[in-house]
RNA sequence: GGAGGGAUGGCCGAGCGGCUUAAGGCGACGGUUUCGAAAACCGUUGUGUCCUUUGGGCACCGUAGGUUCAAAUCCUACUCCCUCCGCCA
């Protein structure tokens, strides 16, 4: 949530910034102002009248003590409560108005952040192939670790289903990820509900406005989560932190739950865009002044885990027109897929600074005793269908068989190489 | 799913509708004392919001309504927590 001082002080300022998303919010940040005075000037009233209710009933309690006849007076206030009921009606309602505009406002981009995506920089190297690298989904095919039919006979089209070796690629990947965030990078590991209230989806900044991207429980109303970003930031909704104990560095491995509406037609092949996937997320919670630095650090994490994987990437900063609703600054992380023969996105690491925050209502107290929302920073680390599909890409060999990079191989009873079943070799 | 019990400030814990702008204790912080410390004593001790901001007002006792001139206190609904029974990975 934005801050309303910034919209009564600098209106046309947040109307300009916001237009840098592709979206002209003239009308409703008017409208917010306009609902705004009218509240404050309502508030002043309601508030005059209820100091004189507080002194008179005071004055009442005095008066019967001393048994004085009160009716007249008590006739008086009956006609001021009335007055006041009506008014705080009026002030209620235009309060529940602002909020909810405000909640459909998206974060303001920060001042660098221009249109259009920037490559930053790419890392590791694109290996030569002397024969045609086939595409995950088809070398999974034939290697049997991947099968989209069985997996379309119980839930539909786009959901994944991993067998055998495919499985073990999976759950080794999630495992070490998890190790070097929690022993390199000084992660706490969180392993937290796939379900969640309504009021968590808010305060992440999923709802109101993207509720048709998640799957809702028919008899609780509870939300699938889209990403552990949800639960994770909701970790310190309604408290007051430290601010020597910051920053919270949490980490949770979690399926992620997308229902991709009016996204139908778009990489129905494979394990890019799944309805139900798996990710290792990176949350940290700190300072205002520590923000910009735990966000290249947040970076820097993510990256290793694509360095040590030996996949070739490249690092984006994205443009204020394709950045997410809570983001005041992003970078993505995208793999090489030689099989696809396309970069694709395995990480998006954002900087929220106080927008979440404000929504979830978290803050931290300086060591002089003032009170701050906390930043809230977020980043993918990372998307483990997708990297699972990069390794099948990028280690794919000439038979068709896949080599476990190095790293992994602990985590797969230290198997060098996934074989195809009819392989003779 | 059924039956009970509960929710008060950082924590514990009082609180017959008006003398409660929430008693008392613990903790924390500051001071007195001391060579220093402990103890003792004294003091301070939440959050938010609005305004005409050296100041003042209003709100907050799980949440939302209601009754009343007046609600932590009475009424209704809900949420969450605890105990027990049943079912269950």
């Amino acid at each position: 949530m934005l801050d309303i001082n910034e919209i009564r002080k600098n209106s046309s300022g947040v109307i300009t910034i916001l237009a840098k998303r592709g979206e002209d919010f003239s009308d409703k940040i008017g409208q917010i102002k306009k609902m705004d005075s009218l509240w404050r000037s309502d508030l002043l009233e309601m508030e005059e009248i209820r100091r004189e209710k507080n002194t008179v009933s005071e004055e009442i309690g005095k008066l019967k003590r001393e048994g004085t006849d009160t009716s007249e007076i008590i006739a008086q206030m009956q006609e001021v409560s009335l007055r006041e009921k009506e008014i705080k009606k009026k002030v209620d309602e235009t309060r529940a108005a602002i909020d909810r505009e405000m909640l459909m406002l998206p974060n303001l981009p920060e001042d660098s952040v221009t249109a259009g995506n920037k490559i930053v920089r790419e890392e590791g190297e694109k290996k030569k192939y002397d024969f045609e690298v086939l595409p995950h989904w088809e070398a999974g095919k034939i290697l049997k670790i991947i099968d989209f039919e069985k997996a379309a006979v119980l839930s539909g089209s786009q959901f994944p289903l991993l067998c055998g070796e495919g499985a073990l690629l999976e759950r080794a990947l999630i495992s070490f990820m998890l190790d070097v965030h929690i022993e390199q990078h000084g992660y706490l590991e969180i392993m937290p509900p796939y379900l969640v209230r309504e009021e968590s989806m808010i305060g992440s900044g999923q709802f109101p406005k993207f509720s048709e991207e998640s799957y809702v429980t028919v008899k609780d109303g509870l939300s699938l989560i889209p990403t552990a970003e949800v639960p994770l930031v909701n970790m310190v909704r309604e408290t007051i932190l430290s601010a020597d104990e910051l920053p919270l560095k949490y980490t949770a491995f979690t399926s992620c739950f997308r229902r991709e509406a009016g996204s139908y037609g778009q990489d129905t092949k494979g394990l890019i865009r799944n309805h139900q996937f798996n990710k290792v997320e990176l949350v940290n919670i700190t300072t205002r002044e520590d923000s910009s630095r735990a966000h290249s650090e947040l970076l820097a994490e993510s990256e290793k885990i694509l360095k040590l994987l030996q996949l070739p990437y490249r690092v984006l900063e994205l443009g204020s027109d394709d950045m997410g609703f809570a983001a005041a600054k992003t970078y993505d992380l995208e793999v090489w897929m030689p099989g696809e023969k396309k970069w694709r996105e395995v990480s998006s690491c954002s900087n929220c600074l106080d927008f979440q925050a404000r929504r979830i209502n978290a803050r931290y107290r300086t060591a002089e005793g003032e009170i701050n929302y906390a930043h809230t920073l977020n980043s993918s680390g990372l998307a483990v269908g997708r990297i699972f599909a990069a390794i099948v890409e990028n280690f794919q060999t000439g038979e068709i068989n896949v080599k476990i990079p190095e790293v992994l191989q602990p985590y797969m009873k230290g198997r060098k190489i996934i074989k195809r079943p009819d392989s003779t070799g």
